[in-house]
DNA sequence: AAGGACGAATTTGTATACACTTGCCTTGAA
DNA sequence: TTCAAGGCAAGTGTATACAAATTCGTCCTT
């Protein structure tokens, strides 16, 4: 029960349903879930050491909220981390035949999803290609440190795919990665991602920057 | 209080005082620290999702162990993002004289120690030093992923400077990345840190293998 | 009318109580 | 003697109760 409530919590605070700076009342929460207090604050002291809620004594818990800076900060190091993930699932997923369709695959629907130009659809399967990238790296501790970083991105960005030709250039961007994949190159696949994560977060950027404005 | 229940738990659990697999009691905790069990579960929450802890339903907590794979996957992110802060750091650092000269001093230190051979005033000084990088990159997230990584090596770390020679190399490796930073080469740091941190990666190995012959 | 001070209500922090699960120990039978 | 079954002790999971702190509203003063 308790990890079901800290599943829908966590979720919950990611995609923005509940909002950066909301209070979260722990007596609130308990009715809403019809449990006690005790744990809902365990499960609160949790998305703490998460970095998505803080607390102040005796003034309860708030959704955290992420900066412009915070976004860049995370970028920089998701930029070094994804690559070093990709370079490290380089022989797994090549060797793999299973594991290469599955990532032409998506490719595929990428594009598909690009030419309909439909933006919700692509970012799901473009989610799910980095994610597979995660998985198939073979350290554990990364895919948890990546996941960790997405989930922190994912309650800034609204949509960033919504700049002009966005899509067309990531699917390049992605093509180039699978290329890499299926030569086996791992330092290719490295800088390819490298490129492609850097390039988003300059697009992000840009975006935030057009809308502050 | 609790934050001092949690931070005095965590350090023993991190120096081993309190060994990986231990089985942590909350009666016994709350009796040795005088309070009730609801604080102390919140505390242990917490260590839970930093990793440091794990539990299960109706069996409580233990210490979480770190295999010998773990040390392997944690050194590998540590290498690439090592050298990530190095290079963030490194503009940082080669303009404020007083940051250089710390950094010139702690390496002097060290390098005294070095040649009393003595590790554990040695090990001391050389944390110093990388936290030193740490706090000066000016990403306060990736501050906060490498102490939590170091966090992990150091509960599984008892002494990898006993190979012959270690400390040795280990000066000439920093001198290294001190002279890059006085150059203010941010790549030539980057390099350097992680030719330093893949070669103290090996070392550790190859004692591994060493005391399991 | 504006600002501050006092007090009530709400909310958090912690202790305690009780239900339920687990694991151990005892006892009895093969 | 060994193994299994049942019960008991210990410990976790959660609810509830109470203490302490904060917040908000009201009232008084200037």
């Amino acid at each position: 029960m308790i990890d079901r409530i800290y599943s829908e919590l966590r979720q919950q605070i990611v995609n923005r349903s509940i909002p950066p700076g909301a209070k979260l009342s722990e007596t609130q929460l308990s009715k809403k879930w019809g449990v006690s207090r005790t744990p809902i604050r365990e499960v609160l002291r949790r998305l703490e050491s998460e970095g998505l809620v803080n607390s102040s004594p005796h003034r309860g818990f708030i959704v955290n909220s992420i900066s412009i800076e915070d976004v860049d900060h995370i970028y920089t190091i998701k930029i070094s981390l994804e690559g070093l993930a990709g370079r490290l699932a380089t022989p797994i997923i090549s060797k793999d035949p299973q594991k290469m369709k599955a990532i032409q695959n998506l490719i595929r629907e990428m594009e598909t999803h690009s030419k309909r130009m439909d933006v919700k659809a692509y970012s799901k399967k473009n989610l799910q290609f980095h994610i597979s990238i995660w998985n198939w790296c073979g350290n554990p501790w990364l895919t948890k440190i990546l996941n960790h970083l997405s989930s922190q991105l994912n309650r800034f960005i609204v949509s960033a795919l919504h700049v002009p030709n966005r899509m067309e250039r990531s699917v390049k961007e992605h093509r180039k990665i699978v290329e890499a994949f299926r030569m086996g190159d791992a330092r290719a696949v490295e800088k390819a991602l490298g490129a492609h994560f850097k390039r988003a977060s300059e697009d992000l950027k840009n975006e935030l920057i057009k809308k502050s404005e």
